[in-house]
DNA sequence: GACAATCGTCGAACCGGTTCGCAAATGTCA
DNA sequence: TGACATTTGCGAACCGGTTCGACGATTGTC
């Protein structure tokens, strides 16, 4: 292994001089910067990350803590993670992924250890765990999804309160009177996905205030469970004419169920989802939907988490909470209800 | 921050007994490795991991180089990822996740830096950049994905030509005379995903034998283009009764696809797709399918690669190359063809 | 020509662990 | 009681970087 020390002997000066030269925190003739980046090339030099991270105290790697729950959609996580991993590369900084079951400990081992110098968290819950431990840190933390505390730390998720309203308004306005959400598993909410209320409240409110009728309902998060309880649904509310769906696994089965029971979008159910387009398009979801945005969130949590980790003054700044707002993607999958 | 300095001066002993204390590495008396283990406790101590990594040369932490490609089917790569981080952890690794669009140039910064003890590659293609970087590297690697030239790495892969053979013969079993296989696009074969003509050829292979006709086609990622190339198979080849899926994205796409031309499964068509039993149970993808086993692959690879990071004796191993036999999992949507 | 300021470089200390060699304390046996 | 082996803990060196203070050589100023 080739050491700085190597590249000072090979360049005739001092170790010093040669990390001053590469780092260029102090003035150093042009020739002896020369004879050391000939030198780094030669060798094949690169520092080495322990040591420069014990000398430095900072290891330019962010930690991505992501919880992969029972019953919890997990593909879309990935869309959240790879905003996070690429944004920090662009940044400078490397990801370490985190995916214990115990997130909270996890993140203990990571943060005393001083293995990453700030933290993502996906999937953040109500009163998440983790966010004690996360407080309790010395470095800086970003969270994707709003938990009921948000004191000291950054926070972003999509604005699902506008997103029930929007679902409810567009269906409102084309006319339908009876309407069907149907959330995430009923696992998902007791473990404090807050989203999930938080849409599902908003819409039921705008329902009573539009006058029109709103079942929320929990579903399934995967096959045949999922299939068998739209089944039930469409049976025990025959007069809905249009669905709401927070709940990827949902759509994804909506369409051979309509098939069997003969039902056309939009002519007989008006649809709409709650997803991202990237998603949509890969898994032929054919229902217009609420752009989840996935990648910006990631990106702009760690474009905020490493503010505060590079500038004495991020530390200091007021913490901030950031919604996304919701944009309807249409794919014409509603329309004004059969009379 | 509480170092082992502060944990040595509590317990009223030196450094050094703190540590030996610790690791267990030289025989400490009872009652001064209680003291240590009551100082670590009262003060909260974890071992900084860059001034470890630094002593020991050992990082606890692998790399995991995810490559994700345009056309390229994202959502499967997450079954992998998991499957490696979660195996990670169990033996005690952390994971660095690493997404870099240029493969190679972040494979050689991970090495030669020193931030992890060994590396997984997914998604490795034929001639892939990243191998000679690996080869080089003083770290061990594994891969998930068969490369053309396997030296000096351990090699991980579903057996995509039985796959492909397995396929055939299903159907042809069944009765079927004419098969259509549908693969990823043409695009993912050009940049090295043998998987896709292994799978293929052994495919064209096996129907020669059996004096059947398949049609061996490039399929599309994403929609609308996935659908409209499924329709269009369809039209050029009508006399076709069975349908070969190595494409994840024209699985999603084809139950509607069939729906609009009015086809049944099994009775107007037999369909085989390949992907992990998961993943139809999420996405509702309805046809029997080869299962792909992402997450053993993903563990397999981890498991050798820390035998080989951990035993010096590993170090000195054959290499292995090691292929999961295809199994099929019968969701019901084969049967024998019209007459 | 004396003195101060600036520039470029070096040596040494430090970050927080681990590990080697050694010595003091204790125990064993003749 | 003395010689010797064993246990137990300590001091120092080291891993590979960064950074501070100092110092000699230039350059500038009056």
């Amino acid at each position: 292994m080739v050491t700085i020390g190597d590249v000072a002997r090979a360049a005739g000066v001092s170790r010093s001089t040669a990390s001053y030269a590469l780092s260029g925190k102090r003035a150093i003739s042009a020739e002896v910067r020369q004879r050391v980046n000939d030198a780094v090339l030669r060798l094949g030099y690169t520092p080495n990350a322990g040591a420069r991270a014990l000398a430095t105290s900072q290891t330019m790697v962010i930690g991505l803590l992501a919880q992969f729950l029972e019953d919890e959609f997990a593909p879309a996580m990935l869309e959240y993670m790879l905003g996070v991993s690429d944004t920090a590369r662009e940044l400078g900084y490397d990801t370490l992924l985190v995916t214990d079951a115990d997130g909270a400990s996890a993140l203990r081992r990571i943060t005393d250890s001083r293995m990453v110098d700030g933290l993502v968290l996906l999937n953040v819950a109500q009163d998440d765990v983790r966010l004690p431990v996360l407080r309790a840190a010395p470095q800086p933390g970003a969270l994707v999804g709003l938990p009921g505390d948000c004191s000291g730390l950054d926070v972003f998720d999509l604005d699902f309160e506008e997103a029930g309203r929007m679902m409810v308004d567009h269906m409102h306005r084309l006319g339908h009177r009876e309407l069907i959400l149907v959330s995430q598993p009923e696992h998902v909410v007791e473990r404090g996905g807050a989203y999930v209320w938080r849409l599902q409240d908003a819409a039921l409110q705008q329902a009573r205030l539009r006058g029109i009728t709103l079942h929320a309902v929990f579903g399934e998060s995967r096959q045949p469970a999922v299939g068998r309880s739209l089944n039930g649904l469409l049976d025990s509310y025959p007069d809905a004419t249009g669905l709401l769906l927070n709940n990827e696994a949902a759509a994804a089965a909506l369409p051979t169920v309509l098939h069997e029971r003969g039902l056309t979008v939009p002519d007989d159910l008006s649809v709409i989802g709650r997803y991202s387009d990237g998603f949509a398009r890969v898994f032929s979801l054919p229902y217009s939907s609420i752009e989840s945005a996935p990648d910006r969130l990631g990106r702009m949590a760690v474009r905020q988490l490493v503010r505060r980790i590079e500038s004495e003054a991020g530390r200091a700044e007021p913490y901030v909470v950031r919604f996304v707002a919701p944009e309807l993607v249409d794919r014409k999958s509603t329309a004004a209800p059969r009379t």
